[in-house]
DNA sequence: TGTGTCATTTGACCTGAATCAAGTGAACAT
DNA sequence: ATGTTCACTTGATTCAGGTCAAATGACACA
């Protein structure tokens, strides 16, 4: 990895807190490679060979079944993935492709397996981002099963507003394709869960959302701290 | 906690590896409890307190919202819930509520944040847990999403054959509404769905079922190790 | 043996969401 | 400007699954 990558990976929570001798061990096995957007990282049934730690850009977390085809999560900045298969050394259980350009720190699994041995700071670390994930999987579980499609996407709405700044609008990450899957739902109902919305002041511009009675939204949505808050 | 209970929980995968006085520590503070059958344990929304270890019995997890409860999983011996809440001392996501009689092992969160702090060998047992706990999430969130309820169905019930045996027969461990709710149904649509069953080859009386073309009801289910493999 | 309770099943119907197919519209290249 | 492409939308229809209501059936107990 090039050294002045380095500060940068060091100051990720990930990292902050190990010694010294244990982050230049991790580091002299991984590396920081750049991807164009659509690129598939890893797929799902494939050794988890490398811990991926997101750097900049994103990157989506997808499964495939039955013909199907499911988006799991969309992982930003920091963050890790697919760290449960490489402390285990067992398959992954999701594909990824990058969603637009990014940075991504790879780190070979063995290492971070020999690390996390030695260094309990590390280990806390770990333990502080995998108990993360957890929860954040247990939410999505929880958001799939309790609720229909409109509430789905109406908590959702609610939830990037919130985290762009609460201005009363929202830019799309991804493509209303994407979302449709990480909401679970086809594209077409997607589209007209956004004409139910409209009711609630939800207007649709591209990517473009702006949210004009966020609290008649908030009211249909019932959004909930143990499934939207991703803090909690 | 009784000395006499205290070898059967040093051999739990949990504890094997720990140091003695780690062990003494983890055990002063804990305790053995058991439960009758439909004992409300935890309520999602309050602090997790303890971590709960099954030692026996069942204990389903389940969450509310929007008037709706659903189950997200059936916990047997030896599995941990509510680990990662523990860990993060944060709010419990799910409610838990026995199923059957159960001994239950009550560790007050704090002592084990603090041993997981001092004991590597504890440190790595716990993350061991608690990546399996994420992957079987994560498994339960494809198999929702990627399936309908007639493949849930008959992919849990091959699962179940096989880890009771292999010998075309089932005996469920919970009641059907609650099977229903696991499996993300309503009752009335679980007796349907055993209803398209039939012609390959259930035969369902009672909480008995025998599975007599499993190559038929296979090919039905399309099972795939990266959902319904417990160990992958 | 009856009676009540409760889980489960069945039937009729409805609704949310998927599917299939065609249309629109914006971005880009010609 | 004019296609061409691609993402998205809209419409028509079907289907899976939910809802509501009633029937059945097993078990516990008087």
């Amino acid at each position: 990895m090039r050294s002045k990558d380095i500060p940068l990976v060091r100051e990720l929570d990930l990292f902050a807190e190990m010694a010294e001798s244990s982050f230049d061990a991790l580091m002299q096995a991984a590396f920081l490679q750049r991807f164009p957007p659509q690129v598939q990282l890893i797929t799902e049934g494939e050794p988890a060979d490398f811990l991926y730690v997101m750097v900049e850009g994103s990157v989506e977390l997808f499964a495939n079944g039955n013909g199907r085809e499911t988006t799991i999560e969309i992982i930003n900045p920091v963050a890790t993935f697919i760290l449960a298969a490489a402390l285990r050394d067992q398959a992954y259980l999701m594909s990824a492709r990058t969603i637009e350009n990014a940075r991504i720190l790879m780190i070979p699994s063995e290492t971070v397996r020999a690390v996390f041995a030695s260094d309990a700071a590390f280990a806390r670390a770990v333990v502080r981002e995998l108990s993360g994930r957890f929860r954040t999987v247990v939410k999505a579980l929880k958001n799939q099963k309790l609720r229909n499609a409109v509430e789905r996407l109406a908590n959702y709405l609610l939830r990037k507003e919130s985290e762009q700044g609460g201005e009363g609008t929202v830019t799309l990450e991804i493509d209303k394709r994407t979302l449709a899957a990480l909401l679970g739902m086809t594209p077409e109902n997607l589209s007209r869960a956004f004409g139910t919305l409209k009711p609630y002041g939800v207007v649709v511009k591209g990517r473009e959302i702006r949210l004009t009675k966020t609290a008649d939204l908030t009211a249909l949505a019932k959004p909930s701290p143990l499934i939207d808050d991703p803090a909690s």
